[in-house]
DNA sequence: CTAGCGTATAGAACAACGTTCGATGAACGA
DNA sequence: TCGTTCATCGAACGTTGTTCTATACGCTAG
């Protein structure tokens, strides 16, 4: 799928040599095997998505599977390139979430609604930030995303160069924000076991213990902060940076 | 728990249980002992830079201190804690290098120039982004520097709101660029075993390689890409934030 | 003086992890 | 029937973070 390579050595072993920055094709052609190169990945985000990036472990992956161990090491040569399939197998659903856009008028709007779906990917999966576009050879989906929020900057009065500039602030604006989150609430309130409220107000306290001289913008911001919705605060900066590219591209 | 301590156990063994979102104090007082925490934590950020991610374990580290493994335990938790605890280290060099700022009389060039410095202490450290403000306990530099900013656009007409989305973002594009960039260049780059050049130009050419329809952006960047400097290009990002944030403000 | 306590160090031991390796079939053309 | 390729499996290895226990040293109380 994808557009996938020419033609020929359809059927080789998928984890092969050749790794970073070379060639590295799916399993075109028949699937006969039980697992498949998309299963594999799949189960693997449905673990990172369940427990985290700890949770995700070839012992436990293989248990999923139904297979042994060995196994996994046909597909994908290393758990840093599952991991960057992964990354890039969410990203995908992104690219499927957002195939309705390109047709406004208005090329930052555009720019706007795919950082949004961007986001919503990476909410919960910190670890895309650090897997996404490492290796431009297997991650297919993460070159057409970059490729079509370039594509929207390319209908605006910019150089080249402040277009890819533009692409490249907003990707790492998403990316950042997702990895500023992390893990930001500790676990018991992830789970729900202890309200947001609880979290959020004894946040308030210890800010205001704190010294005001020592912090007065911790003081300032700390009632913002208990109110403040993530995702608000995402468009909220992302605003912020499209319109700094507004007034670049002189509207 | 959570909450922590009242008063009394001023000198209590540093790693104790109140672990996540809480106290956690330095090592208050005299340091009697051939290591310190921040020896620890200083020789850990020397391993980091040297090897990355992979080279901070907690053996080479002992060895590295002259002690055992196990002392180590003494002072930091768990690994993650000495992570955030790098983490901070480095950004307490950032406010030492920015202590001269915060006089001049554009706060948004004052931002512009704290975030550069954040840049700089990022640059070869992709692993600073996923540590950077989890534990607000631990890690007091990340607040600090969280001030700082923010401290700055107190002088700007803008609601505490906005002042904090500003904030949030400029601090998540700094850490977003980090991460993105992360180990983009393939490691026998890193060692300059290979010429940049030559990995630039066989990016390029890859670009080339790959339908022109499906990736129109790519290949009207392509020559941009391979002549980009990331620092400046970092900037050019930063501007763009900049640039909207002055428009909200009014100037 | 000594018994006891907090401070601090050291390393053996454990469980879990990623990865390697050779053995083992199943499918298929010669 | 044989040999080759595809695909699977799990034992085994080395390394990792972490736990646990033992062992000192400096102090103060009795």
């Amino acid at each position: 799928m994808t557009t996938d390579d020419e033609v020929s050595d359809a059927s080789r072993g998928p984890a092969d040599l050749v790794r970073r920055r070379g060639g590295g094709r799916k399993s075109s052609g028949r699937q006969r095997s039980s697992h498949s190169l998309d299963a594999v990945v799949s189960e693997a985000v449905a673990l990172l998505d369940e427990g985290g990036e700890a949770a995700l472990t070839f012992r436990a992956l293989a248990a999923r599977l139904g297979g042994g161990v060995g196994s996994i090491y046909w597909y994908v040569s290393s758990k840093d390139e599952l991991l960057e399939r992964a990354a890039d197998h969410v990203l995908g659903g992104v690219l499927t979430a957002t195939a309705h856009l390109g047709q406004g008028e208005d090329p930052i709007a555009e720019v706007r609604e795919l950082a949004i779906a961007f986001y919503a990917a990476t909410v919960n999966r910190p670890w895309l930030g650090a897997y996404f576009l490492q290796d431009t050879g297997t991650q297919v989906n993460g070159l057409m995303f970059f490729d079509r929020v370039g594509r929207e900057l390319m209908r605006l009065d910019l150089t080249p160069r402040q277009r890819l500039d533009a692409v490249s602030a907003v990707m790492a604006y998403v990316v950042g924000v997702a990895a500023d989150r992390g893990q930001d609430p500790p676990p018991e309130v992830r789970d729900g076991r202890v309200p947001v409220d609880e979290f959020v107000s004894e946040f308030r306290a210890s800010i205001r213990a704190m010294d005001s001289r020592a912090f007065p913008f911790l003081h300032h911001i700390a009632d913002e902060f208990a109110a403040h919705d993530d995702a608000e605060q995402f468009r909220a900066g992302l605003d912020l940076l499209l319109a700094g590219l507004r007034l670049q591209s002189g509207r």
